[in-house]
DNA sequence: GGCGATCTTGCTCTCTTGAGCAGCGGCCAC
DNA sequence: GTGGCCGCTGCTCAAGAGAGCAAGATCGCC
């Protein structure tokens, strides 16, 4: 296109988007045809001179969505748009709510629901409506926060998820990882937690976030690993965890040892399952998500811009 | 409007805006009239939630320039988009830009121009394109710089945009500012130089900018001030300079001994001439900008987004 | 619980916009 | 210089979107 012709364009868009005159308005003042303006109009936007945000803190950005479908093999994506925000906290909240209103439409609606814990997963139970769905069995899928202040929070945000769906909580009263094998081995024979265990295998859908491979994991937080533990992960290559499990970004487990010593749903049944829904937002995320994504952890990801940006980078 | 529908309207604006649907193809996905669709659309439009953004370098806020407008009463406002600005530096071009853009299209063409010398008018002159208007004579308003290396730089300014008209250019032979009084009386009695004063003050048009008070001012670079004496001009309220003059915040002349030692035309006489174009941006010179909008020292204003909004807020 | 006021809805009609097409003019090769 | 090709222009025609209106729903007030 010509240069006046792009300056014409500029002018036309002007008039069109900014004063709301008709194309046959702006052929008067610019003297040209309406057809002539109505291809400057075309030659702006196609030339992205005109850019077209919504700004609102439920917005998606459904292009993203499908090129990462397309490109990753996702049988869904959520991506929110991160238009405006200032803060991580304020993206990651944006992108509780997006999982939230995804499980919320979820059809069929899950008998059984498993759920990790953590941050992500509490602050998706708080963006969830009272009757989200009716009558839902969440069960917890790996094993719980329990040895220091921050109790409870696995199984309050199981419990919250259940009682908002008028439906049931199954806990997991286990620890996350325990520290000699034989213990965990005994803990897993016992009835009742094998029982759980097996309820967690057979979830018709799953719901987790990943932590990052750092000393702000909530596994640190949690008193289950000491920072140069996560150290010595990340220098394995390590590059975050899900379920309680470092994973490298080839989706494989970083220490045998240590997750033969961790509580809960293995990564490969996560694999095999028909519906797995990864939670995953924030600037040091990108890399689990990554990771998560290329390996085939998760068929659904809710995420948000700047990570699906990340991920299409590849 | 309710929550359900504002929610609505966000998904509607997503499919609208981004996926290029139809209002009716919408209605069919959200189970809504295509009425309905186009009711959300523009409520998601009057809510602000949808930014139209014009990127390029050569955007005008037409709509903020409408506001100017009304408010201060200039005849005319030009305000260049900041939409994508990185620097300074490239929100003074765009504005340099525009100007001579303005000056290129003014109708009628005038024949005597009277303009100002600084960073802002020659760049001015490097934007404007040659035969931007045919034989305009271009008179220096204001003493030009001639105390060190930057010599020429206020000629060479009246000399393009005159060259660029295939005009002439009339040159004011003298310092900005002179030390003695009776120096400047007897360089204002000299023939030569009174002609050029007289020809200055009777310009159908002048285009100056203004500069803002401190150390960086193009006066203290050209050695006519000191640092010191900005900071006294500062202490007594002075908000920048135009045509050399310091005003404060009311458009007074804060040094009436300084002003008399001052060659050029009186700002009295831009308060009287009938086109008096002003260029005038960048952060530093919100205040000064003010003061010449507010004092009715121009009857043009070409500036930048951010610029205006400042003098919106008032 | 009844009534009026107000808001919402789905419609018709009209204006606005985009797709597609024929004709014109410029440009290049020969 | 001439013929053919390509791109731009202005058109017709149909789809899309907005304004306005009347009927129905909802709400508050008594």
């Amino acid at each position: 296109m010509s240069d006046t012709d792009e300056l014409l364009s500029i002018r036309a868009a002007e008039l069109y988007y900014e004063e709301n005159q008709t194309q046959d308005e702006i052929g008067v003042i610019l003297r040209l045809t309406r057809w002539k303006v109505g291809r400057l109009l075309a030659s702006a936007k196609a030339n992205g001179f005109i850019r077209i945000e919504i700004v609102h803190p439920r917005a998606r950005r459904l292009p993203i969505e499908r090129r990462l479908r397309e490109s990753t093999g996702l049988t869904d994506a959520i991506v929110v748009s991160s238009a405006g925000v200032s803060s991580d906290a304020e993206l990651q909240s944006r992108t509780a709510q997006a999982a939230a209103d995804y499980l919320t439409s979820l059809r069929p609606i899950p008998r059984t629901l498993g759920i990790s814990w953590g941050r992500t997963l509490h602050d998706v139970s708080l963006h969830l409506k009272q009757g989200w769905a009716p009558g839902v069995n969440v069960v917890q899928i790996n094993g719980g926060v329990s040895l220091n202040q921050r109790t409870g929070t696995a199984a309050s945000t199981a419990v919250t998820i259940a009682h908002k769906a008028d439906g049931s909580a199954t806990l997991l009263p286990s620890p996350a990882i325990f520290e000699r094998l034989e213990t965990k081995q005994a803990m897993e024979a016992d009835r009742t937690v094998a029982g759980v265990l097996a309820l967690a295998r057979n979830a018709q859908a799953y719901v987790f976030s990943a932590g990052q491979a750092d000393a702000n994991s909530a596994l640190v937080d949690s008193g289950y690993l000491t920072v140069a533990q996560i150290d010595d992960l990340v220098t394995r290559g390590a590059v975050g965890d899900v379920v309680g499990r470092y994973i490298d970004q080839n989706g494989r487990i970083v220490d045998p040892e240590l997750n033969e010593r961790t509580v809960g749903i293995q990564l490969d049944q996560l694999r095999r399952a028909p519906l797995t829904i990864a939670v995953i937002s924030g600037r040091s995320k990108h890399a689990i998500a990554r990771a998560v994504v290329r390996n085939g952890l998760c068929t659904v990801l809710v995420t948000d811009e700047d990570t699906a940006n990340a991920l299409l980078q590849d």
